[in-house]
DNA sequence: TACTTTTTGATAGTATTACTATTATATTTG
DNA sequence: CAAATATAATAGTAATACTATCAAAAAGTA
């Protein structure tokens, strides 16, 4: 029994796959073998090795490998806000709110107990090295009616109206948090595999502050 | 006779596609391709009919589509950087010279007479739709180490500098420039395409203003 | 319990893709 | 002109991204 469920447009699965214990292995499973080998390199054939079942079977949960991704970065956007709803309660300020979002959005996640078939560890790993893939196609239009990245829009809404708060004239927040979420991301991979666009040599501290600063220097009136 | 060469690193193909006419045509027409159907539908195949010659041509010139991207977006960040050193010719201040780097990333693109074999303008374009698919690969540590990519690097390199310029104790020159080159591109993505991620739905000049707020409000000393 | 529906596993097959290889013909260069 | 190189035309292969079929297993229902 989940004490947690994490909702995701079901435009995004054939069939839900966490209804079934098939469905969640296919999860968890896709998870690890696409951190692990890289998006490109994952079949579904291998998939279904992974899950021991079959290519077929992987096929009746999710249309295509794309499908499957934008479902996995869905969830964790949308685990991501449920997170943060959790943490701000105990926070008073929206300043303090935004500076610890982007710590979530950038310090390693620990397992969540309540989704035991979700590593949230590997899967943000995932994100850091996907997520662009999902929305840089020429499909966009129709998968954006179709609601493949809700996760991503939420997120940033929740964020600029926290900038909202602290300056009610601010005119970027959307463009502001999108570019903050994206750079988390980057920021990160870079770090490990570019790092001569970064200067976070020193970890991951390093990005948290480059980001918070970036960002309520961007907001505050002046 | 071209009056301007843009260097490209030799690891980015077989065999160099600027020295010959058919090697041109290739650029030319896989830059139109691309941009026209999107990085995944173009195959050599493709390419090789619309120069009117055949696959096997084009492997002469490029081990494959991912290289031959990797020579089209560093050619464009080598390009870029040739025309920045033009214009801040004519400023004088560093922040000038930022706000009008900031201009180039976002404004479209002239066609430049120079070198007629390449749109500038259809290639800013493929460059914001595919940029990042470069570098998120498993292959990235290696196909750094050959100079896949130099151009953006570079690029960073140079914008950073000219912030040093304006605050010499500023801690996160090279992942700020990161963050705002990509951020250039992705919020044009997002203004044609998600709009919910950006608030430019008034054009190009909101999101020069947004990036040269977010960065010079980022370097200042206060 | 028996009966029906749904889910899964096993297997086969197809079109396309991403190459590699071969050879003949142009074209360029010395 | 001869020699070297570049290109065109074609063929072939392994892998991929599906689609389809059918029987066995499991689950839900009367």
């Amino acid at each position: 029994m989940n004490a947690l469920n994490i909702s995701v447009s079901a435009k995004l699965y054939n069939k839900n796959p966490e209804e079934t214990d098939l469905g969640k292995r296919i999860l968890s499973k896709s998870i690890e073998l696409m951190e692990e080998m890289g998006y490109e390199h994952v079949t579904f054939k291998k998939i279904g090795l992974a899950i021991e079942s079959t290519e077929a079977s992987v096929y009746r949960y999710f249309q295509n490998k794309h499908q499957l991704l934008a479902y996995l970065i869905n969830w964790y956007w949308g685990w991501l806000e449920v997170k943060m709803a959790q943490e701000f309660m105990m926070l008073n300020s929206a300043e303090d709110k935004l500076k610890r979002a982007v710590e979530l959005l950038v310090l390693p996640m620990d397992e969540d107990e309540r989704i035991p078939h979700i590593d949230e560890g590997t899967l943000q790993r995932l994100v850091v090295a996907e997520y662009p893939k999902i929305y840089l196609t020429k499909e966009v239009d129709t998968e954006n009616e179709e609601g493949y990245f809700l996760g991503y829009k939420r997120l940033c809404d929740t964020l600029g109206n926290l900038a909202l708060q602290i300056n009610p004239g601010y005119k970027y927040p959307h463009s502001l948090f999108s570019t903050v979420i994206s750079a988390a991301q980057s920021q990160q991979f870079f770090t490990e595999h570019l790092p001569r666009l970064s200067d976070a040599a020193t970890g991951r501290g390093a990005i948290v502050e480059f980001l918070t600063e970036m960002t309520l220097n961007s907001i505050q009136k002046r």
